[in-house]
Order: structure tokens, then sequence, then C-alpha cells
RNA sequence: GGGCGCAUAGCUCAGCGGUAGAGCGCUGCCCUUACAAGGCAGAUGUCACAGGUUCGAUCCCUGUUGUGCCCACCA
């Protein structure tokens, strides 16, 4: 970004670092990567003796690049193998691509569309040698970018749904599932996209508020007539009825009867069905067979014709003067016609409703009567929502299991074929008779006169939804299957649970004889800008990742992702932010060179206890501390919360303080000294370790750097060694305190924080004299010199630092300093007495509070006594 | 129309029956020999509103308002 060597204070008499000052991600992440891939480190082997520990990538789609969603996910992936890795585990982040039938084709498409062709001017064999081609060429895109970002993933099995071995396990169970009579073909209304020209199923339709208009016709004539309103006239040339309740009397004399449909010059009949809400409008409602879910239903119980007046592209095929016209110009002119003849008894526009468009290609959804395949989900619906039911299947977070069970135990049939040329041909033969036979892997189709394949391929989903298995080589019984089935963990949008997730249960326990796919389902939210807005090409707030890869590094975008990944909820994400992960990587990058330039070590064992300061004791315990609240986190999928426990240990303990005091300590020498180099390197050891899974890059190069180690890709993963200290960590809080408060006192009193002062330090009954030193460093306090006058004394924590400032002070500030300190203890005073002068409350706050309460009051009455000693100490203004 | 969730610092979000937290932003002083991508110090909140339970409520309950998401065949 900037050009960083201008820095005008380079420090040129410092010793000449092997380190720069700064961080440059660019030089080290692409080598370290490489290094990481040649030396096999994400390779899995099944033949390990190793624990197994199975992710899947969810399947980009071959035809797009990653954005920031995927490097989210890949983060959590990435971070939690890369953990189990260190812990000893046999892991395989399973690498692949999705065929993605639509979206693959409609790009293609697209292409073919420049040079003025579409796909039939190839035909079928062709165009699909065009796909592959277009996918050899772009397929490359996403892989390089899942190794800008570090994924640790097993890059020799990768896999793609189109592969001959999962086409394989499509046919498999697709054979498996005809011969159980789990999947049949039927004549339905789909849902249909005229643009894509293919049937989608109910969930890749999205519904959204349109604005329509809603016509209120009268059919028939004077008594024998009634009024029935529609968002879509240009379908009432296909009415082949009109409908009322049963016990409706306003229509009671008409059903049975049959009243004339304008227009068309045909008569239809008036029936009787309880689908329709009297309520309801009129009460009357026009009925489509073949262009509504709804109608068709009353179509089929009243044995109604059911012509199609639309085709494919939704064009009106019905003769007459409407043939021809697409169908929204068909809606306006049926509507002027029947207006001209005065059949228009109301209009309500705009009028808001719900209509469905092609999650593909956003075209308004045409229901239309069609032949499809469709797998029958009841009896494989229940065994996925009982592994989740019985505990076999985790979910986190758990609030998402409600979603789950209400989908999964409220399953529609799955319309699973597409008419489309991209993707798994449905492997079913038709013969000259009729006759039908579905085609297995190893099987021979038919051949003779007058047969020929289904013309249909699966919906994309179909193949996806064996991915936690097929990638490992199902249905051959293969090592890797038997090694890393079921798969450990699901790391995905809550997004795709009904798309993607329950599909690999329905099928994943199908296949594999009731084995569920996973253990734990992990659904994450949605990458967001930074005021919560939902990224989005057209609004102009998506981001590619690269970019700030590019500028901040990897590790800064891992961090940032990682940091904001509370479970199930949205992950708003910002450059700002990004910028401060960044910085915090540079401030690693720092503490480790201090570490280096001071002769930190990791060789031999750490020095017992009794050889430890306090310091030493303090940050080993916070450490060891840190080791089990991370692994807690981990073991809980909050991301979030260890990122966040790892930021605030290593910079606000680690470098603001341990690293601060153990200068002091390396000053003076000497075998303090020697044991403070093997602490500092511990510190950092272990941190380093700690933070590897989420900012691999900065931790590898320095790691290596302090240890020697090989990499900490394959290094051993912390344990929490128990110890503890919390008299050391109780001792360092009150130097933290002392220092703090003195700190505080400079600042107000306008003293330079280089400025040296003076001072006389009485640490007289307390634990600080071992710390005198240190002390003194922090707070840049000289020795005090002959003619010592002490002009403000500050009684803390139980000791009393004495400082002269030459007749300098600033009274008027420090009085109103302490004024104000005075005024909030006096305030807790009065609190905590309230309290304890409540005998309800003593009767019925459990103890701990109670005690907590009694120790705030003397602490308070400590500060009143400490401060008001000040107050008095100060000189008169 | 159902279901779920959320309202906490300027922004984005944690937290949670017992003294309000983080990041970024903001203010002041400082190139203190690891780091100015830094250090030190500091300011900032009727925890949406109204009731209730409790010794005690930001947290639990009820209602209100606002807001987001998912599902649904309402012509």
């Amino acid at each position: 970004m900037t050009d960083n060597t201008q820095r005008p204070h380079d420090g040129h008499n410092s010793p000449a670092p092997e380190l720069p000052t700064q961080y440059a991600p660019a030089d080290v992440e692409g080598k370290l990567y490489e290094r990481w891939v040649e030396r096999g480190y994400f390779e899995a082997d099944a033949a390990s003796e190793k624990p197994p520990f199975t992710v899947v990538i969810p399947p980009p789609n071959v035809t797009g690049s990653l954005h920031l969603g995927h490097a989210f996910e890949h983060t959590l992936i990435d971070a939690a193998t890369r953990r189990k890795r260190m812990q000893g585990f046999e892991t395989l982040w399973q690498p692949g691509m999705d065929h993605a039938g639509i979206a693959t084709q409609n790009v293609v498409e697209r292409e073919l569309a420049k040079d003025g062709k579409s796909r039939h001017d190839l035909g079928r064999e062709a165009f699909i040698e065009r796909v592959w081609q277009w996918k050899d060429e772009s397929g490359g895109q996403i892989s390089g970018q899942m190794r800008r970002l570090g994924d640790g993933v097993a890059w020799s099995r990768e896999r793609f749904t189109m592969d001959e071995g999962l086409s394989r396990a499509v046919q498999t169970i697709f054979k498996k599932l005809y011969d159980d009579e789990l999947v049949y073909r039927a004549e339905r209304i789909i849902n249909w996209c005229p643009r894509c020209l293919t049937a989608i199923s109910d969930i890749e339709v999205e519904y959204q508020e349109d604005d329509g208009e809603l016509v209120s016709i009268r059919y028939g004539e004077g008594e024998a007539s009634v009024v029935v309103a529609t968002t879509r006239a240009e379908t009432m040339l296909g009415d082949t009825a009109v409908a009322v309740h049963p016990d409706d009397e306003r229509y009671r004399h008409l059903v049975g009867t049959e009243i004339e449909l304008p227009l068309t010059g045909r008569r239809i009949p008036v029936v009787a069905d309880a689908h329709v809400d009297p309520e309801f409008g009129t009460g009357a409602v026009k009925v489509t067979p073949a262009h509504d879910p709804n109608d068709f239903e009353i179509g089929q119980r009243h044995g109604l014709p059911m012509p199609a007046v639309l085709d494919e592209r939704g064009v009106i095929t019905a003769h007459g003067p409407f043939q021809g016209l697409d169908r929204f110009e068909a809606r306006s002119a049926i509507v002027g016609a029947l207006r001209a003849e005065g059949r228009v008894v109301a209009e309500k526009r705009p009028y808001k409703h719900s209509v469905g468009h092609c999650s593909r290609c956003k075209t308004t959804i045409e229901p239309r009567l069609s032949m499809q395949w469709w797998v029958k989900v009841g009896p494989l619906a229940k065994p996925a929502g009982d592994a989740v039911r019985d505990g076999r299947v985790a979910i986190h977070p758990e609030e998402m299991t409600k979603r789950y069970f209400d989908w999964v135990d409220n399953l529609h049939d799955w319309c699973i074929s597409r008419q489309l040329w991209w993707g798994h041909r449905i492997p079913v033969w038709y013969g000259p008779n009729g006759e039908m036979v579905c085609v297995g892997p190893d099987e021979e189709p038919p051949t003779g006169e007058g047969w020929h394949q289904e013309t249909d391929v699966l919906d994309t989903w179909f193949s996806s939804g064996l991915w936690p298995f097929s990638t490992l080589g199902w249905p051959e019984r293969t090592e890797s299957v038997e090694k890393f089935y079921p798969n450990s963990i699901l790391v995905t949008g809550y997004d795709i649970l009904f798309f993607w997730v329950v599909r690999m249960m329905m099928f994943g326990m199908y296949a594999m004889d009731g084995t569920p796919p996973f253990q734990t389902i992990v659904l994450h939210g949605m990458v967001r800008d930074q005021f919560g807005k939902k990224m989005s090409k057209s609004f102009g707030n998506a981001v590619n990742p690269l970019d700030w890869m590019d500028t901040y590094g990897s590790d800064a975008v891992r961090f940032t992702l990682a940091r904001g990944a509370n479970p199930g909820t949205d992950v708003p994400i910002g450059e700002d932010w990004v910028q401060g992960s960044r910085n915090f990587a540079n401030k690693i990058w720092n503490a480790t060179r201090f570490a280096l330039m001071n002769g930190a070590t990791v060789d031999g064992p750490l020095p017992a206890p009794e050889e430890l300061s306090a310091a030493d004791r303090w940050i080993l315990s916070r450490l060891n501390t840190v080791v089990a609240e991370v692994d807690a986190y981990y073991d809980d999928y909050q991301f979030a919360k260890l990122s966040d426990a790892l930021f605030h240990f290593a910079w606000d303990e680690v470098f603001d303080w341990y690293v601060e005091l153990s200068k002091t300590t390396f000053q003076a020498g000497g075998p303090a000294a020697d044991v403070s180099r093997r602490v500092l390197g511990e510190v950092l050891d272990v941190t380093l370790r700690l933070l590897h899974p989420i900012v691999p890059f900065v931790t590898e190069t320095l790691w290596t750097a302090l240890t020697g180690g090989e990499s900490l890709v394959v290094a051993q993963w912390p344990a929490d060694g128990g110890f503890r200290d919390a008299a050391a960590e109780r001792e360092i809080a009150v130097v933290q305190e002392l220092v703090t408060e003195v700190r505080r006192f400079r600042a107000d009193q306008g003293l330079q924080p280089g400025q040296k002062v003076p001072a006389r330090l009485d640490l007289t009954g307390t634990a600080l004299a071992p710390h005198e030193a240190a002390i003194r460093s922090l707070l840049r306090l000289q020795p005090e010199g002959e003619g010592f006058t002490a002009t403000a004394s500050l009684p803390v924590v139980g000791a009393t630092v004495a400082l002269d400032l030459s007749g300098t002070i600033d009274v008027a500030a420090e009085r109103k300093r302490l004024a104000k300190d005075l005024a909030a203890a006096e305030k807790e005073k009065a609190q905590a007495t309230g309290k304890l002068g409540n005998e309800a409350f003593l009767g019925k706050a459990p103890e701990p509070v109670v005690d907590k309460i009694r120790k705030r009051l003397a602490t308070a009455e400590e500060d009143i006594v400490r401060i008001t000693a000040q107050l008095a100490a100060l000189p008169e203004a």
C-alpha cells in the first residue's frame, strides 16, 4: 500500500535485527504455502493410525470466484482443521468444486450468445464439451484463491461433482432409489423458469413482493354470473371451471351449472370445492389447472380438462387474438379486452403480492404442468430428522435445530429433473413400448430400435448431497471411506441448511446404512459490510477478498473474520477492522523480534517454580489458563471468543506487561535474566502455536525463527500444564495498579511520558519490594537526588510514591482528579452500605455475593482514606 | 398468515440475576532503544418503552413499539 521505508526514525543504532521492523505478508505467504504443500502436510493418509478428523469444503460453483463469504467459511474450517492436525489427528480437509448445473450452463450460454449462438446451434455433445473447456479455463481461479487464503486442503484428493467417480456415485444412488421406488416420474405442476427453460425445485424459487394488479372479472351473465379476481389475467384462457365453497349460500344455485368464460366463447362449469375460502374476495375462484398448483388439485378432484395455454417460454399458445403474445403482454391485452366488454368490475393497483422468481436468473416463475422425476422424501427425511433428534448429530448453534426440524418434518417430494444439458443425465432408458429401465453404473444400457435415454439431467443438489462420501471413493468401499466417513464436522452457512445439509443427511444415511454423514453441523452466518448490510455486487459494497489480502495480508483477513464469528450470526466486516488485524499481526511480529533480539530461548525444560520471578509465574499461570480457555472455545466452535481471548492475552498481558517487565530483568542480567529469557521464549512459543490456526503465516514465520522448529503446521498443540499461581497473579495485579495510578497522576500533571522524575518509593508492608526496579523503569522514576523535595506523595495500594516535581505540581489538576475519585469512592461506599443495611438482602442473597459487597465496601473505605490523605498532602495552590 | 430472532457506547457487536464490556472511532500527551501498523492516559451508555417476578433486573415473565430473517397455495 504505502511506502513504509520512509519512516524517519528507523532505529539506525539498534542492533541489526534479522527481521525487518514491519511484517510484510507478501514476502512470506506464497512461499510458506507452497512449502507446506510440497511437504505434504495437508495430505490425508487413510492408512494412518491416528484418529481421523474429516471436513469437506462446501463445494463452490466452478463458475465463480470466491467472495468474502467463502473466505469466512474457509477460515473457520481451516482453523478447526489446523488445530486438530496439531492435536495429532489424521486430518482431511477435502477440496473440490460443484458443477452447478443451471449456473454454469447459463454462463456458458451467455458466452455463446456473444457470438450470436445458442446451445442448440452446437448440439448437446458439443455444448457439454464446451462447458468442460470453460471449466478447465476458469476452475483454477478458485484454487488460486484458496492457496492465498492458506487453506490447508488435501489437494491430491480434489474432486469435482462431474468427475467420473462422482458420476458413478450419482448413478449408483439413483439406481438404488429407483429399485427402492423412492424415485418416480409424475406429471405435476412444477416451478418453471421460462428463461432457463427448466423445472426448478420449490426451494430454488425466491419469493418477493411485487407490484401487480388485482383484476376482478365477471364471468357469465346476469343471474348466472360470478366475479373472480386474478393477478394473472392471461391464465383465464386456460380456465376450465369456477370454484366456490360447498357451503356458500351465495353460489349454491350455480353449482353444477355452466357459465360463460369471457373472450373465448367457451362455457365452463361451476364446481364446489372445500379448498375455496368463502371469506376471501368474492368467494369464487377461477380454475386454471395447467398453470396453478391449487387449481391443478381442484382440477384433479373434479376431473376437469387441463389445457396448457402458455408454452415453455411463457408465450400464449391458445388459439385466438392473443396467440403469440408474451405472458405479460397478453396480461394487459386481455385486461384491455375484458374492460372493453365491461367485464372488469374492479381493479386494484398497485396490488402488492408475493411472486416467485428463479433463484438463478430472477425471471418470474411460471407454474407449469409437466412430467418430471421426483424423489419421495418421506422415508429419507424421517431418519434424517431422528439423527438430530436423538443426538447422533449435533447442530451448532443449537437454536438452529428448530429450523432444521421445521424443514425436515414438512418436506414435499423433491423435483430432481432439470431440462438442461450440463449435469448428470438421468440413467433411465425408455423403450419403444413404454418400457422404462434404470441403468446402474456397471450395466449396459438396452440397445435396439426405439430405445433412448432420458434427456433430463439431475438437480445439482442431487450430486452435492453425496459429497461427504462420494469424494472418498464411494460406492467403492475404499480405505478412505472406512477411515474418513462419517465426516467429523460440517461447516456451512445457515442459508443452505435446506438446500444442502438436509439432502446430505438424507442421502448419507440412506447410502451408508443409516450412518449420518457428520457428527456436528456448524452453521455460520453471512458476511456483511461494516454497517451490517448485505454485500452485493449491485449495491457496490461487495469486496474481493484478494484485494484485502494484497493490502493487509491473508492473516489479517482471516483474523478479522474469525473474530467476527459469533455462532450462527451474521458477520459484519469493514476495511478498518482488517487494518486493525494487520496491526495485531505486526504487533506479534515486533514482540517476537524483541524476544529474538534479547536472546529468548525455547531450549530445555522450564526453570523450576522456585527459580521463577513473580512476573514469570504470573504470565505462565495466565498462559496455561488461556490454553484451557481457547481449547474450550474451540470445542464449542466459538471462533470469535477464542480469537478475542488470544488477542487480549497476547497484546494486553504478554506484550504490554510481561515484555515491559522483562526489560528491567534483562537489563539487570544475571541468572534471573536467563530465567526470564526462557519464560519469554516459552510464552511466545505457546502463544504462536495457539494463534497459528487463525493466522498461519505470520506465526509460522516467527515460530520457525524463534524455535528453529520445522513447521507450526505439524507442531504440537499446547496443552494446559495445569500451572496456576493465584498469588503471583495478585502480586502483578498490584504492580499494575500502582503503575497505572502513578501514570495517571503523571498524565494529569502534564508530565511528558519520557520525562524522568526523581522519586522515593516506600514499598514497605507490600509485596512490591522486589518490583522496585521494574516500577521505576515503567514509570521513568529516577533515584532521589541530593536535595530531594517531595511535592507530591501518592499512597497507592499500601505503598507510597513520593515524586520530586521541583515545585511544578499542578495542584488544581490533581485536586480535581482526586475529588472525582473521592466522589466515586463515596458513592460506592453509600451503595454498599445501603445493601449491607438491607435485612432482606442479607437474608436472601448468597454468601459469596454478600462477601463481595463487603469487600467492595472495604475497598471503598480504604480508597476514601487514601484519597483524603492524598488531598491533605497536596500543597496549597 | 404462521415461526424464529434482535433492540446495550458514535459505528459494528459481545455479555448477562449481584459495581456495564470489546474492536473501530473520538480527546490529550509522547518517535520512552520490539513495534507511530506504536506507547501512555482519558471521555462516552435512563442496556428500546411500560408493567410484573425478585432482597436485587440490562439479564427472567407479560405487553407495546421498532427491526431482521425463514416458511406458507390465499385467488
